[in-house]
DNA sequence: AAGTGGTCTAGACCACATA
DNA sequence: ATGTGGTCTAGACCACTTC
């Protein structure tokens, strides 16, 4: 019920703009006029006013004000959460099948990887309910992640092992429908040239690329869902 | 060169999450003690903490600390610009070809628009350089948009004119891999069971649906991006 | 030149989770 | 019971932009 003052504000003023009262370009009270108003110190005013802007509500410019912010895209937060966690929600048994570990020498990883040095190449397969609905390619660059020389990976994906262990900066994701190959196809238990859902992720730690992971889902296995509130 | 103190600790404590240097699970100093540090004031270093915990980097609890957050998902910020600024953004000349427009009645949207009263229906094909590139099938509420029934829809596609004119406080976007059908690949000027992308967006203002729209691209000629930099 | 947002201070009190 | 983060205040000075 009650809130705090930094969040009344800010509710009171996105009220305003998505109600359509206050219509793009509109320009918002002054900092001083809006902590009169609700009687407190213009800090507080300008802390909410600070998160919208953030959140792309409104735009603000020394001298002339703050304005109501005019869309330009829709964005959205893409969660690709580990699969292991996509299984479990689901209810599903989940696998991980290993079918290659393999330490290449600098200049072997294949070129879309970016890994210029030696590599970890892991190869396998995600099963849920003894079924595959994902096969992964990754190449993790040993020069930026030395510790996963002493791993496995036979029953940990090494997604999972990732996460918790490595630290990055810049992740890029990129995602595709594709055609299964016939390689693709037999792993997956599919026919060959169904449609897949093909998801790529760079991931750098400052200027090094970390690794470089693809996922092909068959179509009709997996969908990606993303949320998004201005807020 | 120089930046606010604010940013200064930010970077300071970033920097050391992620050389590794602070591993998930380490109790960053007290708010207290980092003040003390860097001479400041609580409140300041109270600004930076906040934003370190809105970024997902750590992880604050009251009486304990804040500590460095274990990483459980991935997310991306996923940009879905309206299509036309995409084909501009390559240099290729865009064009919008309304094949359809029609005032549906109280239930007549399919279920999955999820659009309970009157609503308009739009479709159309989206062209860069004179090819096709998706196809949109689109229902918008005429409860929640009431301009949209003076707009033909004929030159503008209707997700430029949406995104100027009507407020939103939700979206939720599918995307999936599906083979094209027969009608679909027509349009697209392709094979029938060609792999495409499918994005799927609701729309929400409050509690209403506003507008529910497909988007189909031939597989080799469209994809998504999504960076992501915790900050 | 004037006035806005941007940042910071040195307090203060509170709520809450932990010990 | 204690000590942490969470919030807020009443000031202050600065930087930038527009007038």
């Amino acid at each position: 019920m009650t809130a705090t003052l930094d969040q009344r504000i800010r509710g009171d003023i996105s009220a305003r703009i998505q109600s359509g009262e206050w219509p793009p370009g509109t320009r918002i009270p002054y900092e001083t006029e809006l902590a009169a108003h609700y009687g407190c110190a213009r800090a507080t005013v300008s802390k909410a006013m600070e998160t919208l802007a953030r959140a792309g509500l409104i735009e603000r410019r020394r001298k002339a004000g703050s304005f109501v912010a005019r869309p330009h895209s829709q964005s959205a937060v893409l969660e690709v959460p580990d699969l292991a966690s996509v299984a479990a929600a689901k209810g599903e048994t989940y696998r991980w099948q290993r079918t290659r570990r393999a330490a290449l020498a600098a200049g072997e990883a294949p070129d879309i990887a970016g890994i210029a040095g030696a590599a970890l190449a892991v190869e396998g397969v995600h099963f849920a309910d003894d079924l595959p609905f994902a096969i992964e390619e990754r190449w993790i660059s040993l020069a930026a992640v030395p510790g996963c020389a002493d791993e496995d990976f036979a029953d940990t994906a090494p997604g999972t092992w990732l996460l918790g262990h490595v630290p990055w900066t810049h992740a890029r994701h990129r995602i595709r429908a594709v055609a299964a190959s016939a390689a693709e196809a037999r792993r997956l238990a599919i026919r060959p040239g169904t449609a897949c859902l093909s998801l790529e992720r760079w991931t750098w730690r400052a200027r090094d690329y970390v690794t470089y992971v693809r996922q092909l889902f068959p179509g009709d296995r997996h969908d990606l869902i993303a949320d998004f509130d201005p807020s």
